[in-house]
This record gives structure tokens, C-alpha cells and sequence, in this order.
DNA sequence: AATGAAATCGACCAGCA
DNA sequence: TGCTGGTCGATTTCATT
């Protein structure tokens, strides 16, 4: 599983593997296999490789929040004080928060942008009491998400042709 | 695959095969079944149910958005004109936008809080471009993410003992 | 809901272009 | 390096409890 994590170009058949199988991945890879008009072992090949230059990361199950009874979700905006210098530690408490999914060091006035989900308004005070608590943060901001309206974090999908064009080899 | 998307309860095998999975799919079904201490027949016939049962949505393939030149990540906030109702149309407007990535509806000041990823700085215009050309769009303001500090969608990997309690069947 | 056996599918290998 | 066909091992399915 090596990975450089630097730009790489794509034929196009490893982009119509790629978009495939991270949309669903619970396929026959015999239908792949003649859809794309390859044998069964290339394709095969062709993911094995896939994964070990580290362009698939992962093959995961996606589970529904909902199910769990996490139907709350909350974007908080965190500012740290003037004192505390690069807020690398910072980020990382706050990464290292139970409950805490998505954490971006941002440009500008705010310095994290921190997403997370709860089950009830006592989970969300929770994990707002835990961010005020962490050394060098000063105020957060909290917004309720009303609804959700999409949520993709799916790579090519979500790619332009214009994207697509430039990580093409052809 | 039926889901009634309300929440439901899970005893520990499930809770064990779910979080197992949620991280990696590339498993060896007889190393669970030794884990959890079941036949591999009967892990298969629980995980069809998950499926079934609408908990796990799909097993897809996780790319690395830097492979495809995606270095850059923006959020953005939208605000609608007062005059427009419900901004509902405004929304599925957004969301089909392309490169967008998340869409969310927020209470508050903010209307839509956008995520989308870029390749190079004209591809943010443009996306913000589209944004503001939209019907009922008033005015937007962009965050430049300078660090992914964490960006985990994982569901169970992220809930708390407490949350984990509270869909316990046992 | 779980099991074991039978059918099916994916992973790997040696060889080839 | 990228692909093929075949073999082995794993998974999915099914009848049965």
C-alpha cells in the first residue's frame, strides 16, 4: 500500500473502474469485466494496483447515521486565542474529541470548522463544553444543520469533466 | 435493501461486524468468525440483514482526492434573498452544482453551508460563479481550508460509549 | 437465527505479448 | 509492464435444524 499522495494521470478504463466501484463496490466482477470489455484478471490487476499506489484507500461499508439515532448535526466554528502561536495542538484536541467527525484549519477570521453529530441537544453541549475546555481555544459558534441536503464525499463523482480531463492520460 | 431510516437497535455481534467493516471491507470472513466467536454462514446471514435492513447504505471504494489533484478544499456560505420562501429549490440548485460536494440547510444567520474540492484556484471561481448565479442566491463568503486535520464520515467510529449505549439491544 | 454442504466467485500464479 | 487462462481458496447460497 505505497503512497506518494502526489497527482497521477488515469486511462480510461482504470476512471471507469474507479467511479464504479466507489459508488458500490458489492459487484460481480465478471458484469465489470464485460462492461469494460477486459478479462476478469486484468480488472483484478488493475485494482490490485490501484491500492497499492494508495488511489483506493480503503473499501468501506457505509453505515446510515440515522439508524443510530444520530439525526443532529452541528458545524462549529472555533477561535483560539491571539496568544497561542501556530495552533497545530489545538487542532489536534480538537480532533482527539469524542464524537468530533471533520476537522479543518481554516484561512481568515475563523481558525477550525468542526463537524459533528449527536443524538440529542445534551451530546451537542457535551461536545461544545469539551471544545471550550481545550487549551488556546477562546469562543465557538455553533450552527444546527436544519437538513442535509447532500452529503458526497465520493471523489469522481463529484469531479467536472474539466477535473477529469486533467488527471487523464490520453 | 429496505430502510425506514428510523432509528433501531444492535447487540454487540452486530456492533463488532459493523465497526469491523465500516473501517475495512477487505476482510477475511473467517478471521471474523473466529473474532466474534460465530460460523462465517451465520456473520454473512447478519451482515444481509444490515444490508437489507438499510444500516449498511453501500459498500463503495474510499479514493484519495489528492491522487486526482484535489488539493484544495473550500466552504462556503450562502445566503438567500429575504424575499424568496422556502429555499428549498435554491438548495437542490446548489447541490447540483457541480463539484459540490456537501449541501447543508442551516438554522441561523447562514443559510447553506457548501463544501466542495478544487484543482486549482479557477475552479473555485467558477464553482462560487454558479453559486451566486443561482435563483434566490444573495450573497456567498468562502473559507479556504489550509489543513484537513481530520475528515472521518465513519459513523460508528465516531460515536461515543454513550452513543454506542443508547443503540445497545442488550 | 444459525449450520454445513454445494455452487459460485474472486485472488493468485505462471506464462506470454 | 499489462494481460490471459486456469487453479485454488474463499464467499455466497440453500436446504435443513
Amino acid at each position: 500500500m505505497e503512497s506518494d499522495s502526489t497527482e497521477r494521470r488515469f486511462d480510461e478504463i482504470d476512471l471507469q473502474i474507479l467511479e464504479r466501484l466507489e459508488s458500490d463496490h458489492d459487484l460481480n466482477l465478471s458484469d465489470l469485466s464485460e462492461e469494460i470489455g477486459l478479462s476478469k484478471s486484468a480488472i483484478h490487476y488493475r485494482l490490485n494496483n490501484l491500492k497499492e499506489d494508495g488511489v483506493i484507500t480503503a473499501i468501506s461499508a457505509d453505515l446510515d447515521p440515522q439508524r443510530f439515532g444520530l439525526e443532529m448535526l452541528v458545524i462549529t466554528e472555533v477561535y483560539v486565542t491571539h496568544e497561542s502561536g501556530y495552533a497545530a495542538d489545538t487542532g489536534e484536541a480538537i480532533a482527539a474529541t469524542t464524537g468530533v467527525q471533520d476537522v479543518y484549519y481554516t484561512m481568515g477570521d475563523v481558525d477550525f470548522i468542526v463537524i459533528f453529530r449527536a443524538q440529542n441537544r445534551d451530546q451537542i453541549n457535551d461536545v461544545i463544553a469539551k471544545l471550550i475546555a481545550i487549551d488556546g481555544v477562546n469562543e465557538t459558534s455553533s450552527t444546527f444543520v436544519m437538513d442535509e441536503i447532500k452529503s458526497d464525499g465520493r471523489v469522481l463523482a463529484n469531479m467536472s469533466d474539466e477535473m477529469r480531463e486533467n488527471v487523464r492520460s490520453d
